[in-house]
DNA sequence: ATCTTATATCGCAAATATACGATTAATAAA
DNA sequence: TTTATTAATCGTATATTTGCGATATAAGAT
């Protein structure tokens, strides 16, 4: 793999992928659920639920929260986090977005 | 990494993220993204827009084939391919369904 | 000041993903 | 039958992700 090749797309599908990638993992995925079933800020009630050791589920967080899919804040000698939801309806905006054209009818396959 | 914790994780989780892995990367996103601009069957023509080598190409278009995202069909020595649009309505559908609880007022952060 | 609790970060090992050239397979064209 | 053409697969190098234990950090409790 001499370069990287995903500079070479244009900065919508880096960013689309970009965020496909940050749910690409059944924790990540757990944990925004989590998350969006509780509405509020938790923090080690995440890790008490899910199957993975305390740093692993620190590390999920982390990537969570780079691709701005959820927001951190301190409080404390604990850590509370909450869903972005702004950024998931722009997800799902610059999702639809690509892919609702032509999709009327179905022209082989 | 011990052994394969993905397992342990519910099956919608996993399915969930199984399909964002498939949309993690510019190059699949591009090609979808092309495959929905057609609404046809192309083949080689993802080739020659994408600025990567043929079999790299040929290696993304089975992971998405894979995901269930685009369906292919062989058609004499050329193969054809265009996207399974029930597949990404079932993915949005799941989505929304797994974070459209509680979205109506932040309670934090 | 020391101890406890809650989280983040570091360092490492193992697993996966990405990319390409070379080769194979399968059909169409000559 | 030989020769192109198109696309899949194999082998391999490199990069990235995943996961954990150990350690560090930061604040509250004693």
């Amino acid at each position: 793999m001499a370069i990287n090749k995903k500079q070479s797309f244009g900065k919508k599908e880096q960013d689309l992928a970009e965020c496909a990638k940050a749910l690409a993992h059944p924790a990540r995925i757990a944990i925004l659920k989590v998350l969006a079933q509780h509405n509020e800020c938790i923090c080690g009630e995440i890790v008490s639920v899910l199957p993975l050791a305390q740093s692993t589920v620190s590390q999920h967080l982390k990537e969570l929260k780079n691709a701005g899919l959820i927001i951190g804040t301190v409080d404390g000698p604990r850590s509370c986090y909450c869903i972005n939801w702004k950024a998931f309806e722009k997800f799902n905006r610059e999702f639809s977005f690509l892919f609702n054209h032509l999709k009327t009818e179905q022209a082989c396959c």
